[in-house]
RNA sequence: GCCACCAUGGCUUAGCGGUAUAGCACCUCAUUGGUAAUGAGGAGGUCGCGAGUUCAAUUCUCGCUGGUGGCUCCA
């Protein structure tokens, strides 16, 4: 006899010999939801066989460790159909993600996404065999000759187990799969599974090994969870920034004037310029200097930066000066010559800047500094260009023209870790009154065992152990993450992830050893020596452009009144009361609101549905009523309503939800009916 | 950049080897209507661009541009 203790500490006796899974179906009944157990806190499989003490907890498959099972044993289904249907296909590697699964096969050529539903047939059919998965442990040699046939499983093998070593396979029915597990004890429990897209991947992630087939696909462990889930993928996608940005006019992409350049029609420009002038006033408060810097600058200055030649490969190409170009012609230069000498950094003119650093950085020097001049932070909306791959480039969040929310820092070494935390305040401050809270912090650290870094190693410490202070003092969570430091001076990033669930890093905060060095900044210390100043780059929100469209999906396109591009669409009833509407409407124009005005022929439920889609924070409603008591009736973006306000008590609390940043819409209570 | 898919008036979309649907938006007229579509009429497209096949291409083929999903990279 075994004792087992239980979730609930109960200890049992059990023969020895029993499997976990009988013990599962012990405590939670037939008809229980658990994929596999935990034994000694180890996810073992329902069949694991136990013969001595321990603790066995069922795990469910509603759990983030159950549903990660299902995942997983949901790739292996997927494998088995494909090589049913596919013989020739060869499955690499199918592991659990975040939000589903997905397996890559090499030699599937020309599979595409119409080939979907049959595989998902077949896996349906599958699963419905109810076929056993069955652990099977074997030796190097009889792993050898199973996959003898499939190279990437063999190269799998020859890397990761240690010689002579055996492994497990697990076996479902007549396929089998080279993996540790666990996995479900059925393929039964795999019924409620979807395909959802094909896409193509490198093998192990490196772009000069074979192209494979992806496949994506998610599952849960009820039919009613997997059609929750269906339906959260839709509404997301409706969420989706690229869609909102289209259907409330918020910004366009042109492809006559380039791939991820970003047009702000009205409406998005609005939204940036409320946001930059809410940055603006806490700079001023933090005490920044805004400054303006041009565009482009000389490639010497990115010679000295180092951005030049070396970091070529994602910058817009130089732009060649006029004599030296005509020069070239003369001596009869090919472009092939051309390009060569850009790439050798060895040809004179000016470069779209990739960075503000280097203007800032020539600002700071404009003038003999002391330290007294210190910190000296130089902020801008600084718009900078980078080459971005095309296949990268996304709606707003990933683009090749953006504007950072930039500053630089000049500090001496004693101040970092007071500026650092500066910069988090600023980043909490701004977060919070957007609420956003969904964010994660990342604290880059150098690799210990690498000597790419510059700068003292005293002094990476003190700004390690500063960045780790600052990130601390967040309400959020944060990791450290070594080996993710610049080389020149670890960093703090803020991400975020998007509606279907990609992570995108927004704002960053960097201590930087480097450029001083390069471009021999000083300062003169109260000791009447010259020193070297330490840089904080900063930009916590990453670009005007990546934060907005993350902001948009933030928001659903429901924008809080303050920052709404329309803040009220005033509707008349009928012709009667056209009057009354553009009085109305100029008051508040003159009060700033922004405000459009529908006073055409339209019926009042015409008009409101036509305006719903710009999703204003409020419509106002005026009729004969109204313009009798000069009062206005608010309707709030759900439909609520407030009827009969005098007009200027509606105009004085609407001022005040807007002068205070309100995150939600507060002027018509909520109506429970 | 790589792989797959996609591209029809402002938006959503039907369709096909013989130059093309429909809805919404837009314009005109009638209607003066209380909180998610009043009615009638009208205008608007060289079917992303360029080649090729064909008597004929929006439809087939190739190239390009752009988009979508991934991969890869990101000072």
């Amino acid at each position: 006899m075994i004792s087992v203790t239980l979730p609930d500490g109960t200890v049992n006796e059990y023969a020895a010999g029993i499997t976990a899974g009988e013990i599962v179906m012990d405590i939670e009944g037939r008809k229980h939801d658990c994929v596999a157990a935990s034994v000694d806190g180890i996810h073992k499989d329902f069949s694991t066989i136990l013969d001595s003490d321990c603790s066995v907890e069922g795990i469910s498959g509603f759990t983030d460790d159950g549903i990660h099972i299902l995942r997983h044993s949901a790739a292996h289904l997927l494998a088995q159909a494909i090589t049913s249907l596919y013989p020739d296909a060869k499955p690499t590697i199918g592991p659990a993600i975040d939000r589903g699964f997905y397996y890559d096969f090499a030699d599937l050529p020309d599979f595409s996404e119409s080939d979907l539903k049959s595989v998902q047939k077949k896996m349906h059919e599958i699963a419905r065999r109810n076929h056993t998965v069955e652990r099977v442990e074997c030796s190097e040699s009889e792993l050898s000759e199973m996959f003898s046939s499939n190279p990437y499983k063999m190269e799998i093998i020859n890397d990761k187990l240690e010689d002579g070593a055996g492994s497990t396979i697990y076996r479902q029915g007549d396929w089998y799969d080279l993996c540790l597990g666990p996995h479900v004890h059925s393929t039964a429990k795999l019924m409620h599974v979807r395909l959802t897209s094909v896409s193509s991947a490198f093998w192990r992630g490196d772009q000069n090994r074979e192209q494979l087939t992806r496949i994506y696909g998610i599952v849960e462990p009820t039919k009613e969870s997997l059609k929750a889930t269906m339906s959260a993928i839709e509404e997301a996608k409706k969420r989706d920034h690229r869609k909102l940005g289209k259907d409330l006019q918020l910004f366009h992409v042109d492809e006559d004037v380039g791939q991820g350049l970003i047009l702000w029609t009205p409406r998005g420009a609005t939204v940036r310029t409320c946001l930059q002038n809410f940055i603006s006033e806490h700079l001023t408060r933090q005490g920044y200097h805004q400054v303006y810097t041009p565009h482009i600058g000389k490639l010497d200055l990115y010679r000295t930066s180092g951005h030049f030649p070396y970091y070529q490969d994602s910058q817009y190409p130089p732009l060649v000066e006029k004599d030296m170009m005509a020069k070239l012609a003369n001596e009869g230069c090919s472009c092939g010559e051309l390009s060569n000498m850009m790439a050798a950094g060895d040809i004179e003119g000016y470069m779209l800047k990739p960075m503000n650093c280097p203007h800032h950085i020539k600002i700071y020097s404009s003038q003999a500094r002391s330290y007294r001049d210190l910190p000296l932070r130089l902020a801008e909306f600084g718009t900078v260009y980078r080459w971005e791959q095309s296949g990268e480039i996304s709606g707003m969040t990933r683009v090749r023209g953006f504007t950072q929310d930039d500053a630089h820092l000049f500090v001496t070494e004693d101040q970092i870790a007071e500026e650092v935390l500066g910069c988090i305040e600023l980043v909490q401050v701004i977060f919070k009154a957007l609420g956003m809270t969904d964010y994660r912090v990342r604290v880059g650290l150098r690799d210990p065992d690498s000597t790419k870094y510059v700068g003292a190693s005293e002094k990476w410490d003190k700004a390690e152990e500063a960045c780790r202070k600052a990130a601390s003092s967040l309400d959020v969570n944060w990791s450290e993450e070594p080996g993710e430091a610049a080389f020149y001076g670890p960093k703090i990033d803020f991400v975020v992830k998007d509606v279907i669930g990609r992570e995108w890093q927004l704002g960053t905060v960097q201590v930087d050893y480097n450029l001083p060095e390069r471009f021999d900044l000083k300062y003169k210390g109260s000791d009447g020596e010259l020193h070297r100043p330490v840089m904080i780059h900063r930009a916590p929100f990453g670009s005007m452009e990546r934060f907005c469209g993350v902001l948009i999906e933030h928001f659903a396109g429901k924008f809080p009144t303050w920052l709404a591009p329309t803040q009220i669409h005033v509707l008349t009833i009928s012709e009667k009361q056209v009057e009354y509407g553009r009085k109305v409407t100029a008051k508040m124009k003159e009060a700033g609101i922004r405000v459009e005005l529908d006073d055409g022929d339209d019926t009042i439920g015409k008009k409101i549905r036509m305006r719903r889609k710009f999703q204003p924070a409020y419509m106002l409603i005026l009729g004969d009523d109204e313009v009798e008591n000069n009062s206005v009736s608010i309707r709030a973006r759900n439909g609520d309503q407030r009827a009969g306000v005098d007009f200027d008590t509606f105009l004085s609390e609407l001022v005040e939800e807007i002068e205070s940043k309100s995150a939600t819409p507060s002027l018509v209570p909520p109506q429970n009916e």
